[in-house]
DNA sequence: TAATTGTGGACTATTATTGTCCATAATGAG
DNA sequence: CTCATTATGGACAATAATAGTCCACAATTA
């Protein structure tokens, strides 16, 4: 028995997780393993190897999210606004890319007129529940502990 | 077609079917409900609304991925390689837009040393073992009978 | 042989993402 | 109060990914 195994042509791989989702746990990671203190944003592009511009304008966005909050001034920084453990990988993700949704509907180029009927739509929809449900229930708590278990430089591993 | 849609704060949407996976579906949904004769590339990308030198593209790619077989000359054209049950929407994604991997590590810009260890490479694993599961489970027949229960012009719905 | 139709490569256009810059607001130290 | 520090917000630029176009050519058939 045999399997024709098709790769793309161009072994182009889809990435779900961008840049920006990646530099954020990366941050967030980081205040977690420095907690009660204020990091400033130069500390964490630093360490975290993150262009400090864009960092900035990432770590706004999980100050708006809820995420982290932010201290101007001398000695300011940022610092988690909430437990690691009630941080979840879903919320990070959809708050830096766009909410995670499948229910675009597949057939044709006049969008889909019987949605409410539609086997494929209740197939997605499904799907998408899976998805969110298991991204929900990875923690940054879990991250941290994967980092501290590994004891490696830098929060890397 | 299906679209990971996400809101985010300024509404916009993670799309994970792009575009050429689309009209891929179009081209074959329009193929399979015309078996036995062969279709232009221009008739599909009339009936389907989609450009035809980007269509041109897109069937070569279906062609070489095996999905459908191409005829030179007058009266040529193309006609499904495979019959539309046993074509699934997980190889049509991956041979569009490649292979669906989430097995990048998040952790740290040093890569992952000690993956065999790692829990949430497990963790993530199973998610993507799922998520193509789903996909692999809906057929090109499944997206034909969505279209003919609908009775809708030209394969929309 | 001429019309038709797909192929392959190179090319351009458009859009999304990533990255940068700068003026400004807030904060705390001296 | 003033200065250094640090985040904020907006605009801008660079890069990369995606989508779309063009053309010469090969295959096929009337």
């Amino acid at each position: 028995m045999w399997t024709i195994i098709v790769h793309n042509e161009d072994d182009v791989t889809m990435e779900i997780i961008r840049r920006n989702t990646d530099y954020s746990i990366r941050a967030l990671v980081h205040l977690a393993l420095n907690p009660d203190i204020e990091v400033t944003a130069g500390e964490i592009a630093e360490e975290q190897d993150v262009p400090l511009e864009y960092l900035q304008k990432i770590l706004q966005k999980l100050t708006r999210g809820g995420f982290v909050n932010a201290h101007r001034g001398a000695y300011g920084g940022f610092y988690l606004a909430r437990e690691p453990k009630d941080i979840n990988l879903l919320e990070v993700i959809e708050t830096m890319q766009g909410k995670l949704a499948m229910n675009k509907c597949f057939l044709g180029k006049d969008g889909c007129p019987r949605a409410p009927k539609c086997v494929l739509k209740y197939n997605w929809l499904q799907l998408e529940q899976t998805i969110t449900s298991h991204l929900s229930q990875i923690t940054l708590q879990d991250l941290v502990e994967q980092v501290k278990e590994g004891g490696l430089p830098k929060g890397g591993g």
